[in-house]
Order: structure tokens, then C-alpha cells, then sequence
DNA sequence: TTTTCACTTTAGAATTATTATAAACTAGTA
DNA sequence: TACTAGTTTATAATAATTCTAAAGTGAAAA
């Protein structure tokens, strides 16, 4: 993925490409695997990663644009932190308490063969498969 | 459920019954359905139902011992504030982000036909299943 | 029954994650 | 080039939770 086409991306989607916006986008999404982070540990890489100081409020707002934007999903994780992931399709995912560890499963990983239907007059949005993994 | 079974309850996990665990067990427990709440929305309903006021830190600090003990159960909720459930079993959950309300699913009325196995030397903890809802 | 002490409660301070504010900055258009 | 809406920034504010240390208490021992 080069620089260009995180351009699009971002335009595509509405967001001004501000230098704050490139530069996290470039970390995010230019990698081969799917990323999971928190905005503390982002936060953390970056300012290891690039010269330029990005203002962590600035990380919050480019998550969650990024999020809005359908660029990022939000996983469900127990606890205080919000943690993002880069794979935005319909997945699943292990998670290590041990180390924190988020790990994607593939959505054809995991066949659900009986669910229950939803109350009165809801519908179901989507179903997450949270595999809770010990030593 | 009698208090006597609560003393029990309690006196069976190591944590003695004082006044304070007493009245937020009994306010817990003696239900017939399962109890959803966040510490917050405990704390509300506590203050209203009882005459004797309990601080705030008894209130976390009582519904981690119950946790720790296996009389509660913490359910993973996307956001910023932790549910606790009174269904210690192997269940799954509906979320309703509309109204932010958790339904418990039986275990019984979900099945995985397939899932992967885990990761290098890990185990599966358990898998939680978790139906969110639309209008 | 009284004493004793480890466990518990409490109010308030501290911490942590996140959001709000408002002033300075800037990408894209006119 | 100048303008403007959108963006960044430092800092303050908020919210959930944990920490602290002093006072209180259940239950075992004397």
C-alpha cells in the first residue's frame, strides 16, 4: 500500500488528509497483518516511530474519524481500555488475558449452527465470537 | 432464597458477612430472574431500596469479592463502564446498544459447529457468543 | 464475656481513560 | 493570495475506578 493510496483512502471517506491524519494512517495501514491497538499504546509507538509530536487528543480524534469512517473497528474487550482493530470485516477473535493479546479469527473460522432469535421487535446486528484463551 | 443461605453463601467463599455484604447480597441474590448492573446503576438502586447508606468503595469492593468468590460473573461490554451479571453459568448475552440492556442467551441455545483451535501452547478458556441488536 | 486482631468499611484523594474547550493552524476552494 | 470550515493542540474537565489510611467490626481465643 503507498503513500497515494492513502490519500484516497482518507478522501474517500471525507477526511482531510492533514499530516497528523497521514502519518497515523500510514502506521495503521500500511502493514501485512491486522493491527489491535489501544489509543495509549498508539500513542506510545508513535512518538517512538515518527520525529514530529502528535498531540494525543489528536490520536482520539483520528481514531475514532478513522472509526466513523468504517477504517477501524472497535473490539469488545473486559476491562478499561477501548482497543481498535485494523481488520474491518466481519471476524472474530481469541483474546489472551494473560498478555492482553488480541487475535483475529477469520469469520469462516467460526460456523454458529444454532442461535436464538431476537426479542420483540429487535433484529441482529451482527454476532461476536470472543474465544477466551489460559496457558 | 432465605438470609440464612446468604450467610452461607458468603461464609462458604471465605468472606465474612458483614452488614454491608449482607444487604448488597441479599439485594443481589434473592431474585428470580438474572441481575444485570454497572457498580453505578447498583449504587442507585441501593441507595433508593435500603435506609443505611453504603460508600461508593464498598460497593466496588464488595462486587469484586463476590467476582473473585464465582457469585458474579463480568460481562464484556463495548464501552466504558463494566456490567456484572448474577448468572455465574456458562450463558451468552444480547446487547441492546439502543437502551444499553444485556439479555441473557442459555448456553443451550447456542451452538458452535466449528471453531479454531488455539494458539501455540494456549487453551480455550471458554467462548462467549455475543448477539448484538438493531432496531 | 471480654479481648484481640485481621479483615472490612469509609471518605476522600489519586489515578486513568476519555472528552470538552477554545485558541491557533491549515487544506482546499474561490 | 485570501478566506473559511475543518483540524490540531494544550489544557481543563469529566467519569470510572482504585488507593489510602484511619476507624469500625466479626469471630476466634482467652
Amino acid at each position: 500500500m503507498k503513500k497515494i493510496n492513502i490519500l484516497e483512502k482518507l478522501r474517500s471517506t471525507g477526511l482531510r488528509p492533514t499530516k497528523q491524519r497521514v502519518e497515523i494512517a500510514k502506521f495503521l495501514f500500511e502493514r501485512e497483518k491486522t493491527f489491535h491497538f489501544t489509543v495509549e499504546s498508539l500513542n506510545k509507538l508513535l512518538s517512538k516511530k515518527i520525529n514530529s509530536k502528535i498531540a494525543l487528543a489528536t490520536i482520539y480524534n483520528t481514531v475514532h474519524a478513522f472509526k466513523s469512517a468504517g477504517h477501524l473497528s472497535e473490539v469488545e474487550v473486559r476491562g478499561n481500555k477501548t482497543y481498535f482493530d485494523t481488520n474491518v470485516s466481519n471476524h472474530h477473535h481469541f483474546y489472551d488475558s494473560e498478555t492482553s493479546e488480541l487475535i483475529d479469527i477469520d469469520a469462516n473460522d467460526v460456523v454458529i449452527q444454532k442461535f436464538p432469535k431476537a426479542p420483540n421487535g429487535k433484529k441482529i446486528k451482527n454476532i461476536e465470537v470472543f474465544i477466551n484463551l489460559k496457558n
